[in-house]
DNA sequence: GCCGTTTTCGGCCCGACTGTTTTCAGTCG
């Protein structure tokens, strides 16, 4: 949390001084230490006391002081200076596309307009032709990108981005003069949540494909449209950009739109080291492109360093660690044996755990476990003993009839104080027990810190799902000390979920990153009621090739026997 | 404001699209 608040500081800083005309250096290096701050796995109160902030990247002495004043004083008095210096609003007009600091300065400056009601009223009543060099298409423009932000410019989550993209590439790729296509973005680094989705096409026809992609049936508008760039808002309000390119700089290319944008600047810093020059279009040496049909791969190496995976290309170590041969050998989707969280009509699953079984033997797994809840939560239809003992008869069943081995599992209610609802000894004949919460998400970061650990203190607990409660949309994670909590799960040998919902990933990539660091072990679950849900474990798999994680690092990449040796 | 196998001073990634500018500023990624 607190990293956030000061990133955010420092974020909002970078565009005062954007508003002010202020050197876009000084800016610029503000706006790195965000970024940088948002990729820190810990705490920055921990990292204070031992005198480590200036080791962060981006943090120099100056702003490793604004840490520590708002550290001990809960505000920065210079921070609280310069907000006095510009309305509270004018940082809101940000926010529309299209609008930036000039424009916002400008507004203000002539008009006073200080929030985004007015100007939109002002767009409406066509007072901003008023201002100097601003006509029609201005106010029109302005017009559109408040109805954007209106309508929810936030990022949606992942699986939405992905099934988005999925049905652009679907139908651009059946295109004839698409030689290549991918998408790009945060989706390809399978970041949690998705701002818009970028395409890259490699094709000789740009005009022609730019000219269909904007007819799609799926476009409602088209915010803009070049001959090798274009961008369109869909029926569902997502935004999808399209880069058309020659297929030789496809590489290159991708390279660039796959960012992330910390991650590209730094790899043009090693360019320019080596006397190059990196860009979209490839690597030039004096004027001459040396990586012309270069794949990723290649261009990585031309830079002196391995492939680096999209999922890490954050500029939070990645470059440093290709640099030293160091990059961890990140695990795979096949490498998952079996889902240990899974739910069936038993509860409130959508079918039956042979349907589910079937399913899950079909991806190949060795094992699954269906963890239907527990007999408290009345609302998902919790499992009395009656039924505890028909579902464990059922299993006993299937596991004579098919390959796939089911384990017979609960998500036992934590309550209030992390106690249980089934007692020691209905515990005690599960083959695995996951522990979770469903209530009580505004209780105090102590509370909910002893409530966990009490949770990995109990012997019959072998795992905590979705570990700090976050729903996409929905609510937010409750605070947690991760310190404390992680101690917990590791010197007990309790397991950390990192669930493959997309709406909660969770643990998300730096918490994952930093259990690891902790010695916990983690388990990728899908949480699926449905059997289309199995397909989530895809996203948590990126989650965690997103913390850095190895094969080593996830317990159902391990065999049955070997899973309930390493189990409490 | 950060940062250092060219430097503790003087650099700091690079290119596309828009609008109305007749050569470029603003915005975005």
């Amino acid at each position: 949390m607190l990293n956030k608040q000061i990133a955010e500081i420092f974020r909002k800083t970078a565009q005062i001084l954007e508003i002010k005309g202020d050197n876009p250096f000084k800016i610029r290096a503000y706006q790195r230490a965000a970024d940088s701050l948002e990729n820190v796995n810990e705490d920055l109160e921990d990292i204070e006391r031992q005198g480590r902030l200036c080791q962060i990247p981006g943090i120099g002495h100056d702003l490793a002081q604004m840490i520590s004043e708002f550290i001990g004083y809960g505000a920065i008095k210079s921070y609280d200076e310069l907000k006095q210096t510009i309305p509270e609003g004018l940082l809101e007009l940000l926010s529309i596309p299209g609008v930036g600091p000039k424009t916002a300065k400008l507004l203000y400056d002539q008009l006073k307009i200080s929030d985004i009601q007015t100007l939109e009223k002002y767009a409406k009543e066509g007072r901003l032709q008023a201002l100097p060099g601003f006509k029609v298409k201005h106010e029109e423009n302005i017009l559109r990108g408040i109805e954007l932000v209106k309508k929810g410019m936030e990022r949606m989550d992942l699986g939405t981005a992905y099934r988005s993209a999925q049905k652009f590439v679907g139908i651009l790729n059946k295109h004839p003069a698409v030689k290549r296509i991918e998408a790009g973005g945060s989706l390809r680094r399978m970041k949690e949540t998705v701002r818009d989705i970028d395409i890259l096409v490699a094709s000789n026809k740009p005009r022609e494909i730019m000219d269909d992609f904007v007819k799609i049936k799926e476009v409602k508008s088209v915010l803009g449209q070049g001959p090798t760039k274009s961008s369109v808002v869909t029926k569902e309000g997502v935004q999808v950009d399209l880069r058309v390119v020659d297929e030789k700089s496809f590489g290159s290319a991708l390279m660039y739109f796959t960012g992330s944008k910390a991650h590209n600047i730094r790899l043009r810093q090693v360019a320019i080291k080596k006397g190059l020059k990196l860009s979209e279009y490839g690597v030039f040496k004096k004027e001459k492109n040396i990586a012309a049909g270069f794949s990723e791969k290649e261009i990585y190496r031309l830079l002196g360093m391995p492939y680096i995976e999209p999922e890490l290309r954050e500029d939070s170590g990645e470059i440093e660690a290709a640099a030293k041969q160091k990059l961890p050998d990140l695990i795979k989707l096949e490498d998952i044996k079996g889902d240990l969280h899974m739910h069936s009509t038993y509860s409130d699953g959508n079918y039956s755990m042979e349907d589910m079984a079937l399913a899950a033997e079909k991806k190949g797994y060795e094992y699954i476990a269906f963890t239907d809840h527990s007999i408290s939560l009345k609302v998902a239809n919790g499992l009395d003993l009656h039924a505890l003992a028909k579902k464990r008869a059922e299993i006993e069943k299937l596991n004579k009839e098919l390959k796939i081995k089911i384990l017979f599992g609960t998500e036992v209610e934590l309550d209030a104080d992390g106690k249980t609802d089934y007692s020691d000894k209905v515990l005690s004949e599960f083959d695995i027990v996951i522990g979770a919460i469903h209530s009580g998400f505004r209780q105090s970061k102590q509370r909910v810190t002893k409530r966990l650990i009490k949770a990995c203190l109990n012997r019959h607990i072998d795992m905590i799902a979705h570990p700090t409660g976050r729903l996409w949309t929905v609510r937010e994670a409750y605070e947690v000390d991760f310190t404390a909590f992680f101690k917990a799960a590791g010197d007990t040998g309790t397991f950390l979920e990192i669930s493959s919902f997309p709406t909660r990933l969770d643990l998300n990539d730096v918490n994952a990153r930093r259990a690891k660091e902790a010695g916990v072990g983690l388990a990728i679950s899908t949480d699926s009621h449905h059997i289309e849900q199995l397909d989530y474990v895809k996203f948590g798999v990126a989650t965690a090739r997103r913390a850095w994680l190895t094969k080593k690092d996830v317990v159902n990449t391990l065999s049955l026997k070997e899973l309930m040796k390493v189990k409490k």
